[in-house]
DNA sequence: TTTGACATGTAAGCCGTTACATGATTTA
DNA sequence: TAAATCATGTAACGGCTTACATGTCAAA
C-alpha cells in the first residue's frame, strides 16, 4: 500500500502533468515550462528527482523508448494507483493562503533609501517586464481560443493577463507619488551622522 | 570584516525592519505581519533565527530590556555596520522574476477532475478571499492616507489592493466557461473503464 | 480555571536550488 | 568548431517550516 499523502504538492502537479499523456523527464520540462510555468516553475533537477519517487511509489511507471538520431529516454505513464492518488489529493487539498515573496515590493517598502533615479529605473524595470509577460500571455490564450478543451489551461493564462496588468495598473497610479516621496527625503545612507 | 553578501533575502528584510526602529522578537513578529506580511510572510521561529544570525554578524546589537508585567525580552538595534550591509544589498540587488507557486491555479488546471459543484465552491472560496484581502488592505491604504512618510508602505498595500482586484475580475471573467466546461465533461475518475 | 497575550528559543527534516557531470547529434 | 538541442542524473547545501519546549501575567 503506497502512501498518497505527505507528498509536497510539487509531486502531485509533476504527476498531473504526466497523466496527461506519457512524457519523459526532459520533455516533461519543456511541457511543464509552456503549461503551468505560469504559476507553478520547475526545475529540471526536481521533475528528475519526482519523476524517480512517483516511479518507486508506484505512481508512475517507466519504460525505456530508443530513438534514432537521440539518446535513449525514459517514458513515464500514470499508472491506476498513480490516477487514484492524484484525484485523491484534488478532492482533498484545501486551497490555502499562497506563499508570495515579492522582493520588488521589499525594495519600494524601503524606498526611503532610494534616489528618484534608482525608484524611475527599479519601476521602468519592473514595467516592462510585466508588459511583456502580460502580452505574451494574452497571445497565447488567444492562441487557445480557438481550440476546443482548453478552457483551464486558457483560463490559468488569462489569470497572468490579470495579474500583470494589475502591476501595470498599480505602476501607473503610484509612479507620481513614489518618485515625489523618493525626492522629498535625502538615502538615509545620507542623513544624520 | 563581516561577510554582506551570501546572506538569503529573509535576512535583509529582517534587518530593514529593525532599521526602523529597535524592537524585539516578540514585537518584530507583529511589526512584520501587519508592514510586509502582505507580500513577504515570515515566521517566529525564522525571525528570531535570523535576529541570532544577524547579531552574530554585527549587523545587529541586542540589549537585555527588564519589564514590569512581562518577562524580559532582548531589543535589537541595527549597527553601523548593519546599516551598510543594507544599504549595500539594496543598490545591489537585482530584482529577478519572483517565485510564485499557485496551488489555486494547479486546481484550475486541472479542472477537468471536478465537478460543477466543485468548481463552484472553489471559485466561490477564491472570491470571497480575495475580496477580504482588498477591503482590508484597501482599508489599510487609506488609514496610510492621512499619515505623512508613509508613501511607501501605502503603495504596498495598494499593490495588494490591485492583485486581489485583479483575482475578483478573472473570477467574474472566466467562471461561466469554466462551470460550462465542468458541466460539459464528466470527471476523469468517472470516465472509461 | 482556562484562554490568550507576552516572551524566547531548539531540533528535526524535507524541500528545492545550484552546481557538478556526461555525452550524442544537429546546425550555424 | 562552437553552440544549441536532446537526454539524464548526482551531490551538496541552505532555507524554511513544523513541532517541541517553557514560563509569566491578565482577563474572562
Amino acid at each position: 500500500m503506497a502512501r498518497d499523502s505527505g507528498l509536497p504538492a510539487t509531486a502531485y502537479v509533476v504527476l498531473g502533468l504526466v497523466s496527461i499523456r506519457p512524457v519523459a523527464g526532459y520533455a516533461l520540462m519543456g511541457f511543464a515550462e509552456r503549461s503551468i510555468g505560469n504559476f507553478f516553475p520547475l526545475t529540471r533537477s526536481h521533475i528528475y528527482s519526482e519523476l524517480d519517487r512517483l516511479r518507486g511509489l508506484g505512481f508512475l511507471a517507466s519504460t525505456e523508448v530508443a530513438q534514432e538520431n537521440a539518446p535513449t529516454k525514459w517514458v513515464y505513464e500514470i499508472t491506476s494507483e498513480g490516477r487514484d492518488a492524484l484525484q485523491r489529493w484534488l478532492d482533498d487539498t484545501e486551497v490555502g493562503e499562497e506563499r508570495w515573496r515579492n522582493l520588488f515590493l521589499v525594495r519600494i517598502f524601503f524606498g526611503d533609501h532610494m534616489s528618484t533615479e534608482q525608484m524611475t529605473g527599479l519601476l521602468d524595470g519592473y514595467e516592462a517586464a510585466a508588459r511583456a509577460r502580460r502580452d505574451h500571455l494574452a497571445a497565447v490564450a488567444d492562441w487557445l481560443a480557438d481550440r476546443p478543451g482548453s478552457v483551464f489551461r486558457r483560463s490559468t493564462a488569462m489569470f497572468g493577463v490579470h495579474r500583470e496588468q494589475a502591476k501595470l495598473d498599480w505602476v501607473a497610479e503610484v509612479r507620481p507619488m513614489l518618485l515625489a516621496a523618493a525626492a522629498s527625503g535625502l538615502p538615509a545612507h545620507c542623513q544624520g551622522g
